[in-house]
DNA sequence: TGCGTCATGATTTTT
DNA sequence: TCATGACGCA
């Protein structure tokens, strides 16, 4: 990548106080950071480190890439890249007992979550209490109890300065006014340098409160700091007009320059959808093996979970596109872990059922689905409200269902007996784990509602866990001929997967959301509109769709090389035609 | 309590 | 188009 250093760059390696880098996606920010830290590394005395905040794990990997690419394996020793989320449960873990005079103990989101269902009333309120009073933080707090550590103490303070000569915080328009309160404490005692593409604001709203619109302002209005705006360079995607097109995407104003890097496919009828899908994943592994690039990354996105799902769906079967025929197509889908980890749960719960055959095994059966039940209502609760009320039907139905059984009473009617009615109908297992896995897992499709479990469920075999899950349920087969402590086992497998696990590097075709594509990056990107759902401009947002373009933003500049979007035939034109 | 019928409207969520 | 929730019936 050639990366010139222009006079603002150089502004900003040689600032001596704060500064603020605006930029947009490849603009270079992160690779100017990473400068300015060489030439202050060989400075540090020993002990001392630059610390790098960023959000998700993801864009850490992002980071950790790019720190291979520009230091030496000795400088990156010294630097020390991490969410903001780890950074500050060290800082709780090893000086909570100056807030409350004993250590805090994390509550990990699972823990939370099952205490949150069982509270019955102002949950941040509780979690506030269990902080100040039981010494228990849960993750949302992290950020409120290091500002007050900081902001209690001087010594502490002063520590972290000389600790950390320069701090850099990423994505810092994102970031909330927690966040922003221990962030400014560090500011009082050491050099900060903030990273900042206003128009990547996609989180805003009441699901992070504290997010601010007018972050970057209220940063200037409190810091004195230099500002520097990059948002006229790209160096991603070099040459390519990926950029221009997003921006255009993103202003709403054409016309859209023509471009060999962005492309548009178009589909007629609801029936074409699944071929043409197929075929756009296709076309863009082509395009990408004729630009010469091996093994190449593809991001497959689209607004709704439940799209993301379906595409999934298609690329595991045949199409046939205008005569060719297409064969299926192997993917990862990134997905919610919580809820997918249950619905395995729940799945590998009926796979000891069905070996065992024991009362106990399926008492716990019907116990583990009324808990994906409960766990996919709180989400629903959190997340707008939609389906809450239907996953608590079905946790009831599969509650009753484990009371009864328990009592030895028979199952009547409905769900859990017709379930029950599928599962025995299953032949023999084999013993053959992923082979027994399918079979059990379609009884999961024998009633409406347990659809959604084998829809959640299919995403376990991401996690990369799914080889030394099935090594161990072959093991355990070997042992016993059953499949006893599959539930146990899956769930533990998949606990360490997500405590030590760096985000794994994509690789090959992945599915997800728009929204979880942020900080990533791919060869390619497919982009997917739906026909009565998951539009990429939503109507009430008329007449800018201000939200949504900066969302399309993210999208397409995730591509290095190439991107085509897929919408249907009726849909309203990106920018307008002038 | 469970199930069929009909109207409604359709996003996401780093740790 | 199709999942969801309201409503009413057994």
């Amino acid at each position: 990548m050639a990366f010139t250093i222009c006079e603002k760059r150089q502004s900003v390696i040689d600032e001596q106080g704060h500064a603020l880098v605006i930029g947009g996606p490849g603009s270079g920010k992160t690779t100017l950071a990473l400068l300015k830290s060489k030439g202050i590394l060989d400075t540090l005395a020993p002990g001392q480190s630059i610390l790098f905040l960023s959000f998700s794990r993801a864009a850490v990997q992002q980071i950790l890439k790019r720190c291979r690419e520009i230091l030496t394996k000795e400088e990156m020793k010294r630097i020390d890249v991490r969410t903001y989320h780890s950074f500050c449960w060290d800082i709780l873990h090893c000086h909570g007992r100056l807030l409350g005079g004993r250590p805090l103990k994390m509550m990990a989101p699972s823990e939370e979550g099952t205490r949150r269902t069982q509270f019955d009333g102002d949950w941040a309120a509780e979690s506030k209490r269990l902080k100040d009073e039981d010494g228990m933080v849960c993750f949302d707090l992290f950020a409120a109890a290091t500002a007050e550590l900081f902001e209690g103490s001087t010594h502490l303070r002063s520590w972290m300065g000389r600790l950390f000569p320069l701090v850099i915080l990423d994505e810092f328009q994102d970031s909330d006014d927690d966040q922003w309160r221990f962030v400014q404490q560090l500011s009082d005692v050491t050099q900060t340098l903030f990273l900042a593409d206003t128009e990547q604001r996609i989180f805003e709203g009441s699901f992070r409160p504290g997010v601010r619109a007018d972050r970057l302002d209220i940063l200037k209005g409190a810091i004195e700091l230099r500002e520097v705006d990059l948002r006229d360079d790209n160096y991603r995607s070099g040459d390519s007009d990926i950029l221009a097109v997003a921006d255009c995407v993103l202003s709403g104003k054409g016309p859209l320059p023509k471009s060999e890097d962005v492309k548009a496919l178009r589909y007629e009828y609801r029936n074409q959808f699944a071929a043409t899908v197929h075929f756009a994943v296709a076309v863009t592994l082509g395009t990408l093996r004729k630009r010469g690039i091996d093994d190449p990354t593809v991001a497959v996105l689209a607004r709704s979970n439940d799209l993301v799902a379906e595409i999934s769906d298609i690329l595991e079967h045949s199409h046939v596109y205008n005569t060719r025929n297409l064969k299926p197509i192997p993917h990862d889908i990134v997905w919610d872990q919580e809820l997918s980890a249950s619905a395995g749960v729940a799945m590998a719960s009926a796979l000891e059922f069905v070996s065992l055959g024991t009362a106990s095994a399926r008492e716990a059966m019907h116990a583990k689905i009324e808990e994906y039940f409960l766990i996919k209502k709180d989400f629903c609760q959190r997340y707008g409200g939609r389906g809450a009320k239907a996953a608590g039907t079905k946790a009831d139905r599969f509650g009753k269902a484990k009371v009864k059984v328990a009592d030895g009473k028979a199952l009547t009617q409905g769900s859990p007996k017709t379930f029950e009615a599928a599962l025995s109908a299953i032949p023999a297992l084999t013993g053959d784990p992923v082979r027994d896995w399918k079979v059990v897992r379609t009884a999961f499709q024998a009633h409406d509602d347990l659809k959604a479990i084998f829809q959640d469920a299919r995403m376990v075999r991401l996690f990369r866990a799914s080889d030394t899950l099935a090594t161990a349920l072959a093991g355990r087969w070997m042992e016993r001929a059953t499949y006893e402590g599959a539930a146990r086992m899956l769930r533990s497998v998949l606990d360490q997967e997500r405590l030590i696990g760096l985000e794994r590097e994509p690789k090959g075709i992945s599915l997800m959301t728009l929204h979880k594509s942020k900080g990533k990056e791919f060869d390619a990107v497919v982009m997917v509109e739906g026909i009565h759902s998951s539009h990429f401009l939503l109507s009430h947002e008329a007449p800018d769709f201000a939200p949504s373009r900066r969302l399309l933003r993210v999208g397409i500049t995730r591509a290095r090389s190439f991107v085509l979007l897929v919408r249907p035939h009726s849909a309203k034109p990106l920018v307008d035609a002038t």
